[in-house]
DNA sequence: TAGATTGTTAATCGATTAACAATC
DNA sequence: TAGATTGTTAATCGATTAACAATC
């Protein structure tokens, strides 16, 4: 923020990781990290570690490091994980199911707050407490909501359909297990996590 | 395969998006397509498309385009998916269930051949027709049932624990759903879906 | 033939890494 | 001070895109 770089998706992508790390280390008590000692345990180089923070501001101390509260802070600001960011399902599924109950996301600022699905029985049940809506009353949920990002769950022939909706709403970023590429506009974010393209590229390096 | 350039991992996370889209030009029947239409398609650039297939062969015809099952069947090729691959999965849980289930990569030759989970309880029931083992049976019956990938879905801290037995077992790719980094030799592929940084990133771009 | 599209080279663009002065 | 480590510049490396001759 500090600066005004343009800030390359692969930075953006690392973030989450140094994140992660750095948590890991408020939890073991560690006070300070070295970019050497990061780089060495999210196997990044440590120069790519320090351009990657710098870019943002002047957040270590020369011949010291990083104090490790500080930058987890200054991190999340970045991230803005310093408020809650609310997220729609859609697709309740067995994925949408296991993503609903997984809590790892409901740590740093993430909450599912509201899950959609065109399937009649499923409607009114709950997911983790959430209640299970049909996607007539999407709109108006993300915008009641303010819900920002949304993650798709349904199957492939649905999810762009989705995506549309989703955008339509006023969604910005969107996560994609569907095994099919969407499209949206150029405001839109969208990354892929689908499980097929994943399994598929590891087989390239298979002897 | 015709030519030894070095590909890059952008070029092998492509390959994957492309058999998707050709598949589904199977599926409606088209017989012929140009990089120009996959371009549209895929929003990728079309002299990228033609130059990432040229680096394993001469697979177009000049004026015409590309013929879509000799494509398919080259990629197939390409990511030695002609003959079955088998998946390990390990951690039987919400997501572990759900992505056995779940039956995208049943097709392309792909399928989970074991399931892997240290809880009692879960031992001996099945998953989608598979028994769950102890992980004490892991490096056994990998290397019986010839399995190549293994996918991760238990909790972070059993992560690495777990990558490493499944190197000592042999396998070389592994796709990781813990949101935790883990670590093994340079001839071990490890490619990462966990929600959690997805989402994290995704945050990035809001406003 | 005329139009279309590949395969490939060259140009551009961007990302990573090495090196080091500044400084804690 | 001496040792360590940042922030940043310059060098390297790699990936993307534009352009076009070859040719179906």
């Amino acid at each position: 923020m500090a600066k005004h770089e343009k800030i390359s998706e692969a930075v953006v992508r690392r973030l989450p990781i140094y994140l992660r790390y750095l948590s890991y280390l408020q939890q073991v008590e560690v006070t300070t990290v070295s970019s050497q000692q990061m780089g060495k345990n999210l196997d990044v180089n440590p120069a790519q570690i320090r351009k990657d923070l710098a870019a943002f501001g002047d957040f270590g101390k020369k011949g010291i490091g990083y104090d490790v509260d500080y930058l987890v802070e200054k991190i999340r600001e970045i991230l803005k994980l310093t408020d809650e960011i609310r997220v729609a399902l859609v697709g309740a599924g067995h994925l949408g199911h296991a993503i609903s109950n997984y809590n790892a996301y409901l740590k740093d600022n993430m909450r599912i707050a509201a899950i959609f699905d065109n399937n009649q029985e499923k409607q009114g049940k709950k997911v983790a407490g959430i209640p299970i809506q049909p996607l007539s009353e999407l709109e108006e949920t993300i915008v009641n909501k303010q819900i920002k990002l949304a993650i798709i769950t349904v199957p492939a022939p649905a999810a762009q359909s989705v995506c549309d909706q989703l955008t339509q709403a006023g969604i910005r970023g969107i996560l994609n297990f569907a095994p099919t590429t969407i499209r949206a506009g150029k405001d839109v974010r969208i990354h892929y996590a689908d499980v097929t393209s994943n399994l598929q590229s590891l087989a390239y390096y298979l002897t």
